[in-house]
DNA sequence: GTCTATATCTCGATAGAC
DNA sequence: GTCTATCGAGATATAGAC
């Protein structure tokens, strides 16, 4: 935990690392077990010694994907001295992920939606991953001294979340950059103090 | 199939409104035969006499939802002459479906996000729902003579499934509210060749 | 056409040897 | 700590009596 790493510690790890991954791209229901064992190449019955249920992986990797966004957005805060350009660059990582985007959609929202049906505890866990977020676009809209900065934060991550949906379900690459710009024009129109308008 | 209904088809029927709805409420890959057989009161074995595989089913939900989608466009626009109006009313159609909405997600949006991670055919035959919305869409930026109506039917689209999945993630009806209203002042400030402007 | 019984498979989870 | 073997439950799908 501290200055030496356990001996399980990077098995632990990896086993987070794959479940980020097949969570993502088949979806946490439909992701067994074997599927991690298999590509972490550990053993199935050796998962509970480290988790103590599929639940409690779900946990590490929402725990991990929380920790790698405060990273980003800390690196953000740190390097970008306009909130506006803070908030650019958070739209523009979509980018990024353009292939997997188009292909799996938002990790993010697509895992909330999957957990939303029928485990409403996990999905309050997943939400925190949108807190986090929504809570740093929220700031940035303060210091752009809009107003209603928390409903703005909700805007824009609609705005997000529906983009990256259409441009799954339609497999267009071209819809999501045109998305992508739309929201920038939008942002950099925003006027303090003008709200929407 | 004419006009005399077959002995079982009362039974098929049965068996597609169950599933339309466990599908949405519980998720098409989380939703076993058991569940749709002791909703709809029809013995497990039975399936297999009108449908040939759960797949089968999910195609007979898809079907009968692109109908009834279609019957409701139909008599918007029979009933309402301005498409501006039409839009309108396809927008307000989600504050008919708040709570579900709020808890489930959007059906044909949530639907297509499952099935995109792992079953890509059968995403494919979902994504026929989203056309028939978009087609109608696209007819309608037509008639107010929008510069690229097909790429503003793809933006209604997105506005309603970000607010939608946004709504979900956060039991927030206020937000979902709001975002419908935002919609509503984007269509009615639309001019024509205006663009989105 | 309708239903029961069941085959076959895979799941998450556990027991216990080493 | 690491691994194999396996449990009981529940999944889709089928066979065959009525």
């Amino acid at each position: 935990m501290q200055q030496e790493q356990a001996r399980g510690e990077r098995n632990r790890q990896r086993i987070v690392e794959v479940a980020d991954r097949l969570f993502y791209e088949q979806g946490y229901n439909s992701t067994s077990f074997s599927d991690i064992a298999r590509e972490a190449e550990i053993p199935r019955g050796n998962f509970y010694y480290y988790f103590k249920s599929k639940d409690d992986i779900l946990e590490g990797v929402i725990e991990r994907r929380i920790e790698e966004m405060r990273e980003q957005l800390a690196q953000w805060r740190q390097t970008l001295d306009d909130p506006r350009e803070r908030l650019l660059a958070a739209v523009r990582m979509m980018l990024g992920s353009e292939d997997s985007i188009i292909r799996y959609g938002c990790p993010w929202g697509t895992l909330n939606a999957e957990l939303a049906k029928r485990q409403p505890a996990l999905q309050a866990r997943a939400a925190s991953m949108f807190d986090v977020l929504v809570e740093w676009y929220r700031e940035q809209f303060t210091e752009l001294a809009v107003a209603e900065p928390r409903t703005m934060a909700l805007h824009l991550m609609a705005r997000m979340q529906g983009a990256s949906m259409v441009a799954n379900v339609y497999t267009d690459r071209d819809f999501l950059r045109y998305e992508i710009n739309e929201i920038e024009r939008w942002l950099t129109g925003i006027r303090q103090q003008g709200a929407t308008r």
